[in-house]
RNA sequence: GGAGCAGGUCAAAUGAUCGCCGGCACCGCCUCGAACGGUGCGGGAGGAAAGUCCGGGCUCCCAAGGGCAGGAUGCUGGGUAACACCCAGUCUCGGCGACGAGCAGGAAAGUGCCACAGAGAGCAGACCGCCCUGCCAUUGGCAGGGUAAGGGUGAAAGGGUGAGGUAAGAGCUCACCAGUCCCGGUGGUGACAUCGGGAGCUAGGCAAACCCCAUCCGGAGCAAGACCGAAUAGGAGAGCGUUUGAGGGCGGCCCGUCCGAGCUCUCGGGUUGGUUGCUUGAUUCUGCCGGCAACGGCAGAACUAGAGGAAUGAUCAUUGCCCCUUCCAUUCCCGGGGAACGGGAAAGGGGUCACAGAACCCGGCUUAAGACCUGCUCCAAAC
RNA sequence: UGGGGGAUCGUCCAGCGGCAGGACUGCAGACUCUGGAUCUGCCUACCUAGGUUCGAAUCCUAGUCCCCCAG
């Protein structure tokens, strides 16, 4: 639903998502869990932190317990994609996010994936500001 | 048509947009290079990538020597780098059949086990029965002995059938059959098959029990290993030892051999980065030749993922395939004389398929799970 | 990714080819005015599927799940 009515100029646009915009160190992984905050929603669990950075890094928790490798590659895809499609939608400043699967979330299309992460992210911003 | 057996192929396709990973070329930045940023070109998961059950390559352990221990394999011949794999056969078993399965050496080298039941379960064995003798006695009982034909027990009771024989019986004797061993012939490289002769009359099962025999195996694993850099410290305490040798290579042990001045434990502290190994290889495809086949040889062509919190995705469109809907109403085709009805197509909606994601690389095995094709077998029907 | 170990009543363990046992727990009964403690009895299990064997928790093969070690 929302790639269909997205606007021409919107996809149109490039939404590039490098190496520097993740989160790539066990050290970084456990300082978003231990300073930041936490919010959850019916398939993940959104961690995040303020970084001082001026863009969001992503980081990504698939657990091996509950899926076997094919499942976690797709989780870890759309999640992916649904944070490239929607970074500049999630307010400033830049932000440690770190996602947690839950089970369930294999059955979710990347659309709704999407949806989810960002009714998350921006609704996290109201109460806390 | 139904049920089944064997073998093979595929793993939706195409285009557009936005991304990811690494390769090459160029540009920018910069003193140069690296790194970073940008542009272009051309790549980017599997038949099982999986389980990690075997076998190798590769790397390090100086070299990988001898013996013991330990492990693996186990019909025959071949293939291979090697194998527990594959191919072709033999034997046994299963199936009406196509076909499939087999840890398929040795039980007369030795040891061990065979519960319960049963008289007896391993140089067999008299509970009932049968027979003989003696004694008491008149249908019978007791004692001693003989007997493996019958009953009964058991998973298994020491060949089978018939005749002779006997007190009753017994391979005790004989004939036939089955089996064992020995000798010889024929076919085969061989497992083995088949034929003839002889011996002797029984020799149970279990080796996925110990074991024996034959063959093979040094240990660890890319988190192997190599290089660069950073940080802390060149700490404190205890023990052993310096050529009469601690400790180590050595991995379970011994022999042998080599290195050899430090080694081990405790406390305290630091790092917990980068490069390489990393993809051209027992490689793939095509053709010819040898071979029943597995496979091998020769020639030509091709380069086909290299990540590292871990890359192949998302969205849209079209086609193909599959599923659902059609109560009322619409169109077409087939079956039907027609109607009812049934089947198919159009139309609409949905899905993009099952199993599943490379982590040093190969050869297998095993497990997971779709679709399609070819050949064959059995049954049913029709001709 | 590689290397190793394990699975037996509700829980923790034993059992090495022939009846599956112990402790704790649970249930019932006895004792007691009642409860506790004690005593007696009962309940309940060999991870799954094949194979070897007369017979498998045990031996062999394949699978499932769990745990540990290595940067």
């Amino acid at each position: 639903m929302m790639g269909g009515t997205a606007s021409p100029h919107e996809r149109q646009r490039s939404f590039p998502f490098p190496k520097t915009h993740r989160l790539r160190k066990p050290g970084e992984f456990a300082r978003v869990k231990a300073e930041g905050r936490r919010r959850r929603t019916t398939h993940f669990t959104v961690n995040y932190r303020i970084n001082g950075l001026a863009h969001h890094r992503l980081g990504l928790v698939v657990q091996k317990k509950f899926w076997n490798a094919a499942q976690r590659n797709r989780i870890k895809r759309c999640l992916r994609e649904s944070f490239r499609l929607n970074r500049h939608l999630i307010p400033l400043p830049g932000k440690d996010i770190v996602v947690v699967a839950r089970p369930g979330a294999e059955k979710l299309s990347c659309q709704d994936t999407g949806k989810e992460l960002l009714a998350a992210l921006t609704k996290q911003d109201g109460p806390s500001a």
